[in-house]
DNA sequence: CGCACCCTTGAAATTACTCAAGTTCAGTGG
DNA sequence: CCACTGAACTTGAGTAATTTCAAGGGTGCG
């Protein structure tokens, strides 16, 4: 696994690209003063691990690019996805509660993070009301994404999952398209075997409610329309 | 729906059973001196909501006794339950980050809960460092809830999941046994129908994985053993 | 060129859903 | 005290959806 590192100041955070969408968001310059560890500007590849289940938390993240996903190991060894994760948000944030992690982060397409040191923002949320409501906002972000993946991605049947997924992930996306991940991935987050998704995604293409943008079928743009009406469950 | 209201002053919850497990755990007796407005005890009949989802959120339950469950509806109509609440939990903690509730609170069996307005925490969380922590607490542990939800209810076949239930229900129960909710929460729990829920309970009495404790159904005795072995997919 | 890796497709088996009766039990009122 | 009723649970039969197992394609890279 390859990884670059840039140690960074506070000079690189405070002019940050994504910082308004950051935990350091409503930081003042005396907070920056605060950190007296380092933080490192990370480039991981497609695949890597950010941290494991069950490890020593000792840092935490905030993604500038690229998507993560957040996976539980089923008993037959098998992952099951429970959370993804785009620019600004956290990987990790239990550590501020924990002294473990509580899943496994796997970038799944080459990603920039900032790696933060427990240590830095235990003392930020002691000393700066700033960061710690930024903090509460990202708890409460975690945890309705929590919620919304099993209410939208956890019921219905696989058609229905899979224009749920579809329709969230071309959301925030410029413009209704769409980047899948592995049709594992899919799986992984529908709780639906590989085949399966891949079935699925061949009928919606049949039916053009996906219109492929690349050779290899994981680019598209979607008909939101159509997705909307089979994510409700009219046919 | 029947609610009793009494309202408690600090004596009260300085006192109270569960406070070991509760938000105001490490409270000092100065920090119960902000509490401002009144804090009502309730006792609720099975089926009364404590909130709908997208209300104007204003205040914020402490489970003491009884079952409540969170659900979102899902556009047919009918409800998926995306947590479930007991003695000590929390419900409606995203009102200390939002203005609103993400889901519907509804008590499963009879229930008594604090009601604690939103404007006590939000005073408490400020000056209160002790409160703040315990937030950050429950916080941590409804994420938890939710990734295990996904990760163990909402992954792999019927009976894996209503053995996953099971024995998580039967965890924190003295002995082994188990008051199920109606198998159609059970359904709306594991993500399956009604009746697959009541033919998978069926199923287990025949192999005695459950020993009926009253005639009715829902309460148990759990062969821990052999369903956690179920639960880890050995048939 | 050939080897990986991922995606796709087929066919059979399994699992779960749907629809439609029954059954049981608790509570109600005659 | 007993029939009546409603709600929840159960069960069956048929159908639909999904999984499983297995094989075949496509793409990119060494």
């Amino acid at each position: 696994m390859h990884v670059k590192i840039h140690p960074v100041g506070e000079k690189d955070c405070e002019s940050c690209g994504i910082r308004e969408h950051s935990l350091f968001k409503d930081l003042t310059t005396e907070d920056f003063q605060l950190i007296d560890q380092p933080i490192h500007d990370l480039d991981l590849e497609s695949h890597s691990t950010l941290f494991d289940e069950g490890s020593a938390g000792t840092h935490l993240f905030t993604i500038r690019r690229g998507l993560v996903k957040l996976v539980r190991f089923q008993p037959d060894g098998s992952q099951r996805i429970i959370r993804l994760l785009t620019a600004g948000d956290i990987a990790g944030l239990e550590i501020t509660a924990s002294a473990s992690y509580d899943s496994t982060a796997i970038a799944v397409t080459p990603v920039s993070a900032c790696r933060i040191p427990q240590g830095v923002i235990i003392r930020l949320e002691k000393e700066s009301p700033r960061l710690h409501g930024q903090l509460v906002h990202k708890w409460h972000e975690a945890l309705k994404q929590a919620d919304d993946f099993i209410a939208d991605l956890a019921s219905g049947n696989a058609r229905q999952r899979l224009s749920r997924l579809l329709l969230r992930l071309s959301q925030h996306d410029s413009e209704r398209d769409v980047l899948l991940p592995s049709r594992e991935d899919v799986g992984a987050m529908l709780g639906i075997t590989t085949e399966t998704a891949s079935r699925t995604v061949a009928s919606f293409r049949r039916e053009q409610l996906l219109t492929p943008l690349d050779k290899l079928g994981r680019h598209f743009k979607v008909d939101a329309t159509r997705l909307s009406a089979i994510a409700d469950g009219l046919r």
